[in-house]
RNA sequence: GCCGAAGUAGCUCAGGGGUAGAGCACUUCCUUGGUAAGGAAGAGGUCAUGGGUUCAAAUCCCAUCUUUGGCUCCA
């Protein structure tokens, strides 16, 4: 007999040999009808595998990520078997669960494969998911393994073989296909009950881009038909929030072919929005010490070749601009660092002068490849709301932590309070690709790591994932679709002061090296300004709203009274307008909701009459009838963050 | 850049080898109104661009451009 430990800390026994569906079954009949796999000993197994000895094991269901994470691997199995059976031949690379769903990367030879080819395999995957095939669990020696899938003709999973530890090895088979596999498994295909393949997309062998491009599809799944229902309305309403939708919608911004691609032109509104969000940060970063500089959109070639970014990423930027007569070559400014490095180098600096800080709304440009485009997020040209400042190596912490308070701010002003802060370090291995001593590398590292550590920063840190001059601290967010995008970033530099020169005077009158740190903490206006936009779904906070209120007379007749309402609310802080169309009211308050403004101001016999205002607020509260002045008290209460 | 998908009116989209369609938006007229769409009429398109096949191409084929889901990249 062994004896087993639930989650709630009770202990029951059973026969040796005994699997987590025995002790589902033992509990109830439905808990076993829900069982997907479980941790026994902090470990994923199989619900059919056999406990041989004492252990703590939790039932995972559906409603566990890791019983989640079982479904989707499983479902990755059956696409695999689907694909086996109507494409004889195909080979496989890995076939993961994801986040949400799950994907088999596939090479199917010459064969060009479209999404037309889905709805075949869909039918196929819930055909044999009706089976109910079992998953079967297999250790296998890593000679046979080798014999199996050279058998096979399968190179990819030979590859993954090659790697692997004999005596580690597992193989599960389902119906006809067999897979090599770490596993865990749900009991059998038929507790796949609805899926949907999502997508098809090329993927390199090991996102290796000089390997061979395999065929990558993704599809989701669930116990329940209607999950899957709820998932793709998910989805629907997760679009209706789409930056470049509600850009569109709302006015913001636009792109134009002719002015090219990556290349955002920012419309009246969207241009009101973005100056409210540069006023908010010049002006905490005036408070905090940040001095304001200017420098141009264009340098000569020479700047990045000291700064070194030319012999990095000279190819792969826009070409240098030539001069019609001197032979001289311009870059368009990728970055505005070694410009502020050469203001640094202006005036010889003392300690005493130190930190410096210089702050710049800085426009540059990027050629990013076209496959990488994506709405305001990944641009061509874009604004970075940047900062560099010069230190002292022992004020590296302090003002390390200066800029997270800072980063913090934004992000708590702006309401996001879902996000990510990433360390990115270097790669524990090949360190060929960073340039810096090691020893700064590691003074840099850990004054981020203890920077975080002192803010009480919930960090995860990422190896290899550091700048070629220097570790980062990353500020994630996810958009609408949960994708995860880089907005605010903090990072140590020991390498351009040394490229520039740099120098100020210490107390014991050597010249000594200033840090650099470098820190965004918007990112870029425009990926910020997209991800803010998803995050609200365009109900922007009234402050930033390019246009606070909207004033609905009733009728042609309170026009004279609207404009006179208009002109002694409207200042520097508030802006609104008159919707003078010939419609009614419900038609009026309907436009207004989906433009989005704050408030709706309506005006008609009554509020005549008494000298007030009607205030809708948006998405339907009614605030009554109020006197001008506490309407405008209303407003800048709100409006003072 | 690579592997898929898409591009038809300002917007959202239907259609599809034989004279280009709808709804909304727009213009004019009627209506003078009270918290999410009042009514009528009108105007609006080289069906992304360039080639090809055909008696005939928006439709089929090829190339290019742009957008888009991924991959790789991201100073």
């Amino acid at each position: 007999m062994i004896n087993i430990t639930l989650p709630d800390g009770s202990v029951r026994s059973y026969e040796k040999g005994a699997t987590a569906m025995d002790v589902a079954k033992s509990i109830s009949e439905g808990l076993a009808r829900n069982v997907l796999a479980a941790e026994v000993n902090g470990e994923i197994w199989d619900a059919d595998r056999e406990i041989e000895t004492d252990a703590d094991v939790r039932l995972l269901t559906w409603n566990d990520d890791k019983g989640k994470f079982a479904f989707w691997h499983s479902s990755a199995h059956l696409l695999a078997e689907a694909l086996e059976a109507l494409y004889p031949g195909v080979k496989f690379g890995i076939g993961p669960a994801i986040e949400t769903g799950f994907y088999y990367d596939v090479d199917f030879g010459d064969m060009e494969f479209s999404s037309d080819e889905f709805k075949r395999i869909e039918d196929k995957m819930k055909e044999l998911a009706k089976r109910k095939e079992t998953f079967t669990r297999k250790s296998v020696s890593k000679s046979d393994a080798f014999d199996f899938f050279t058998e096979k003709g399968d190179e990819y999973k030979l590859d993954l073989i090659k790697d692997l530890e004999d005596g580690t090895i597992t193989f599960y088979t389902q119906g006809d296909f067999t897979d090599l596999c770490r596993g865990p498994h749900i009991p059998h295909t038929g507790f796949i009950k609805a899926l949907k393949l999502t997508a098809v997309a090329g993927a390199y062998w090991r996102g290796d881009e000089t390997r061979k491009q395999l065929t990558r599809i993704y599809g989701v799944s669930f116990p329940k038909a209607s999950e899957l229902k709820e998932y793709l309305h998910r989805v629907e309403e997760a679009k209706k929030r789409d930056h470049r939708k509600l850009g569109k919608e709302l006015e913001l911004f636009a792109f134009s072919d002719k002015v090219g691609q990556g290349l955002p032109l920012w419309l009246p509104k969207g241009a009101v929005m973005r100056q409210k969000l540069i006023d908010f940060l010049q002006k905490a970063q005036l408070k905090a010490g940040y001095e304001p500089v200017v420098t141009p959109h264009i340098a000569n070639k020479k700047l990045y070749i000291t700064s070194g970014h030319y012999d990095k990423y000279g190819a792969d930027s826009f070409q240098p601009i030539e001069t019609p007569v001197e032979d001289e070559e311009f870059m368009l400014k990728p970055m505005n660092c070694p410009h502020h490095c050469e203001i640094y180098k202006t005036k010889p600096r003392s300690y005493k002068d130190l930190p410096i800080r210089y702050a710049e709304f800085g426009t540059v440009y990027r050629y990013e490849q076209s496959g990488e485009l994506h709405g305001l997020t990944r641009v061509r040209g874009f604004t970075q709301d940047d900062a560099h400042l010069f230190c002292r190596p022992e004020q590296v912490k302090d003002e390390f932590k200066k800029v997270i308070d800072l980063v913090l701010y934004v992000f708590g002003s702006l309401g996001f309070d879902e996000y990510t802060a990433q360390v990115s370090l270097r790669d524990r291995e090949d360190r060929e690709k960073y340039i810096g001593t090691d020893e700064n590398w590691e003074l840099a590292e850990a004054a981020i790591l203890e920077a975080a550590e002192e803010k009480g920063l919930k960090t995860i840190i990422e190896y290899g994932e550091a700048a070629f001059y220097g570790p980062k601290l990353d500020f994630m967010v996810k958009d609408a679709l949960g994708r995860k995008w880089q907005l605010g970033t903090i990072q140590v530099d020991y390498n351009l002061p040394e490229r520039f020169e740099l120098e100020y005077t210490g107390s014991d009158n050597q010249k000594h090296r200033p840090v650099m740190i470098h820190r965004a903490p918007f990112g870029s206006l425009e990926r910020f300004i997209a991800v803010l936009l998803e995050h609200s779904g365009g109900d922007l906070p009234l402050w930033l709203a390019p246009e606070q209120f909207i004033v609905l007379p009733v009728s042609e007749k309170y026009e004279e009274y609207a404009q006179n309402l208009l002109d002694s609310l409207n200042n520097s802080d508030i802006c609104g307008l008159i919707d003078s169309r010939d419609e009614k009211m419900g038609r009026k308050i309907r436009d207004a909701e989906l433009k989005k403004f704050p408030y709706m101001l309506i005006v008609g016999e009554q509020e005549v009459e008494s000298g007030t205002l009607s205030v809708r607020k948006r998405g339907g509260e009614d605030l009554g009838s109020l006197s001008i002045e506490s309407f405008r008290k209303i407003l800048n209460k709100e409006i003072n963050i």
